[in-house]
DNA sequence: ACCGTTCATCGTCTATCGCCGATGAACGAT
DNA sequence: ATCGTTCATCGGCGATAGACGATGAACGGT
């Protein structure tokens, strides 16, 4: 990874922190377990689910999309939403670096 | 705010969410670096580290011990902060259990 | 006793979050 | 062409987060 020099480190936990934000929040858990079990989502099914408006879920989804731990995929008028398993591993890795860390070892 | 115990359904995802929300700060995480490369801190350690008022760091310190990421012990007049590795490992259980979610949901 | 240091807490301000209803685009079906 | 469905986005609202300065308590040193 090539940052700048300078502050790699500030960058690097924002990004962090902004995917734990994503994961800072009850329904999206949720819905990430929800899409986790289902495989792939609509936005509709979600909202089925889970007593919230559609719009609100629209809005939970696009977060967990751009937090990168969603894919998605528009299917006609229907949206597909999966979870992204490898980029979930990924932010566990960050943690776990975090739990290891040594933070001079690179 | 606080529930009781036995509310043990709704609460996980609620109480998973909280404890990424103590991680969805840069400047929470950053003190978490800081705090395991320096295996303990005092408050003041932390502020001139981090260019923050020491009343904002303070708030950031309570957040991550109230999330149950950081121990503290008073010591005189300077206070003990320290990164409580396992739990922070228990975050990283719970994003684990997540990744492989699969049967446990709701 | 008097300072200087460290720290948690309070009050305040602003920005952002989370929620909703409404709207309009895209599409399939009739 | 006209519906009905699905969805993303906008605007607005109340609530909360994040930042700060000020304050007062606790303690050590002089």
């Amino acid at each position: 990874m090539i940052e700048s020099s300078s502050d790699s480190r500030a960058c690097d936990s924002r990004a962090i922190a902004a995917r734990f934000a994503a994961l800072a929040h009850p329904a999206r858990i949720e819905i990430l377990k929800h899409l986790s079990a289902s495989r792939c989502c609509s936005c509709r099914e979600v909202v089925d689910q889970f007593d919230l408006a559609q719009s609100t879920v629209s809005q939970h989804l696009k977060i967990l999309v751009e937090a990168g731990l969603v894919r998605f995929e528009a299917d006609r008028q229907r949206s597909r939403y999966a979870v992204d398993h490898a980029a979930l591993a990924g932010v566990s890795g960050l943690l776990d670096q975090l739990v290891n860390s040594c933070c001079s070892s690179r």
